[in-house]
DNA sequence: CACGCACAGTATGCGCCACACGCAGTTGTA
DNA sequence: TACAACTGCGTGTGGCGCATACTGTGCGTG
C-alpha cells in the first residue's frame, strides 16, 4: 500500500497533505477515517449511531447502552454497528467527545478573569447535568477529542489576561474541571440513589436514610470530631466553585 | 494479616443494642452485619476475600477483578463468595475501604497547614498510585466507609488552625481529593496505554504516540491557538498540588 | 442425647454482554 | 461484464452477575 505522492486528486484542500496516521480510536474521532468508495450505501452513519446512543445514555443511563439496545433503537442489527464503530469504548469517546459540542460559539462574558472562570466552570457543569452519565464513564485518559479541546481551549482564554505561565494556566483548568466533574457526579449518583429508594417503597422497611442523617448515624464524636461537628452543624449546603 | 483486618471500627461490648439498621451496603461495612451461631464454621471470610479482590486488582487492574476469579483464587466456587457479600458492588466498596486502611495511624508533620495539607495529599497520591484501579471505580457516591472517613477527617485535621469555617474546610479537602484522583487516573490511563502499546510491538507499525506528540499533531494553530503553544514549548512536567 | 434448623458450600442455569467470523446481496470501477 | 469492495445479518463463543435449589454439617434445645 503506496499512498504517497501527490499525484491523485486530493480532496482536502487543506495543506496537510500525508498526515501521519493516529492510533485506533482518535482517527475517527478527528474525521480521519476513509470509508471505502464501492459498494452498497450505508444505511447508518456513525453520527446517527451516536446521536441513538446519546439519547439512550441521557433517558436510562449509561448502563443501559450496549450495542445491541443501540442497534435495536436504530433498528438494526447488533453486529451492524460495528461496520462503523471499531468497539463499543470507541463509541464512548465519540459520545463524550458529541456531548462537548458547540464549545467554540459559547460566549464567556465577565470583566475580569474570576467572572470568566466561573461562566466556564458553569457551562461545564450545566453539561455534566444535561449529560449526567459522563459521570460515569471510564475515563480513559486525557481528553483528546477535538469538541474537548476546543472546550479546554475555552477555558484557557478566560486566564488570557492574567499573568500566570501557560503551565499553571492549564493546571488551574485541570483543577476546576476535576472539582466540577466530581461534584456533578455526586449530585448525580445522590440523586439516582434518592429515586431508587423512592421505587422501592411499599411500606417503606426502609428508613429512608438521607446523607446529613447518614452521617450523623455513622460519625460518633470521638474517632470524627471534625467530621461530627460538621454533620450536627447546619447547612452542608453548596456555593459553586468561584475559588481559588 | 491482623485480626482487625477490614471492617470493624469498634466493637462495643455494650452498646450493640439498639442501633438503626443502616442501608444494605453499609452493614457490613461498619461492621453491623451479624452472623448466626449455627452451622457449619466458615471456611472463608469477608477479610479473605477483600484480600484476594485487592491483589487481583493490583496485579491486573480492576477488570480482572470477577466473582468467579476471585473465588478461584481462594480455590471456592463463585458463589460461595455470595454467603459473605451480597453483591459484587459490596465488594467493591469494602475494596475500597480496605485500600484507605491505616488512615488513622498517619503522621501529619509540618509547622504551617499548607505543609500539612501537601502532605495529606501526597499521602493520598501514594495510596492511589499503590491501587492504581481506584480510579477505575464506579465511585457510586461521598464515600461512607469508616476508613474513608477517617481519611477525610486527618484532612480536615490539617486546616485546624486555619480561621476558615468547616463547611469550606470539607470543600477544600474535597477539592484536592478531587484533583488528586484526577491526576492520578490519568498518570495510570497513560501507563497503561503505554504498556499496551509496548506489548503490541512487532514491526511497530504503529509510530508509538506520546501524548506530546499526539496533541502537537492534533492541534493546529488557528484552532487550538493557546493549546498549540503549549503543546509546542517545553515542560508538560508536572508540580504537585500545594497550591491554592 | 437426638433431633431440627440455621448455616456452609455447590451445581445448574438464566439472561445479558461484547465481539469473531463468515455469508449473501449490492454497487462502483476496470 | 467481471470483479472487488462494501453493507448488513445470523450464528457462535466465552464471559459476566446472580437466582435458585440442592446436600451436608454441627450447634442449641427439647
Amino acid at each position: 500500500m503506496s499512498k504517497d505522492g501527490g499525484a491523485g486528486p486530493v480532496k482536502d484542500p487543506q495543506a496537510g497533505a500525508q498526515r501521519p496516521r493516529l492510533p485506533p480510536g482518535l482517527d475517527l474521532l478527528w474525521g480521519r477515517r476513509e470509508r471505502g468508495r464501492h459498494g452498497p450505501k450505508p444505511g447508518l452513519s456513525v453520527d446517527a449511531i451516536v446521536e441513538a446512543a446519546v439519547g439512550l445514555a441521557d433517558a436510562e443511563g449509561l448502563e443501559a447502552v450496549s450495542m445491541a439496545r443501540v442497534a435495536n433503537d436504530l433498528g438494526f442489527t447488533t453486529m451492524s454497528l460495528y461496520r462503523y464503530v471499531s468497539s463499543k469504548d470507541e463509541l464512548l469517546q465519540l459520545m463524550w467527545n458529541a456531548s462537548a459540542q458547540g464549545a467554540e460559539k459559547l460566549v464567556l462574558a465577565g470583566d475580569d478573569w474570576r467572572q470568566r472562570l466561573r461562566a466556564w466552570a458553569m457551562v461545564q457543569r450545566g453539561g455534566l447535568d444535561r449529560h449526567p452519565w459522563i459521570t460515569q464513564m471510564p475515563m480513559a485518559a486525557p481528553p483528546l477529542a477535538p469538541n474537548s479541546l476546543t472546550f479546554v481551549e475555552r477555558g484557557l482564554e478566560t486566564l488570557d489576561d492574567t499573568g500566570i505561565s501557560e503551565a499553571d494556566k492549564l493546571r488551574v483548568i485541570g483543577l476546576i474541571s476535576s472539582y466540577t466533574l466530581s461534584e456533578a457526579r455526586m449530585a448525580y449518583d445522590a440523586a439516582r440513589a434518592a429515586a431508587k429508594a423512592q421505587s422501592a417503597t411499599d411500606e417503606a422497611p426502609v428508613p429512608q436514610w438521607s446523607f446529613e442523617g447518614l452521617l450523623r448515624e455513622l460519625v460518633d464524636e470521638h474517632s470524627y470530631p471534625r467530621l461530627h461537628r460538621i454533620a450536627w452543624s447546619d447547612e452542608i449546603g453548596s456555593a459553586p466553585s468561584g475559588y481559588d
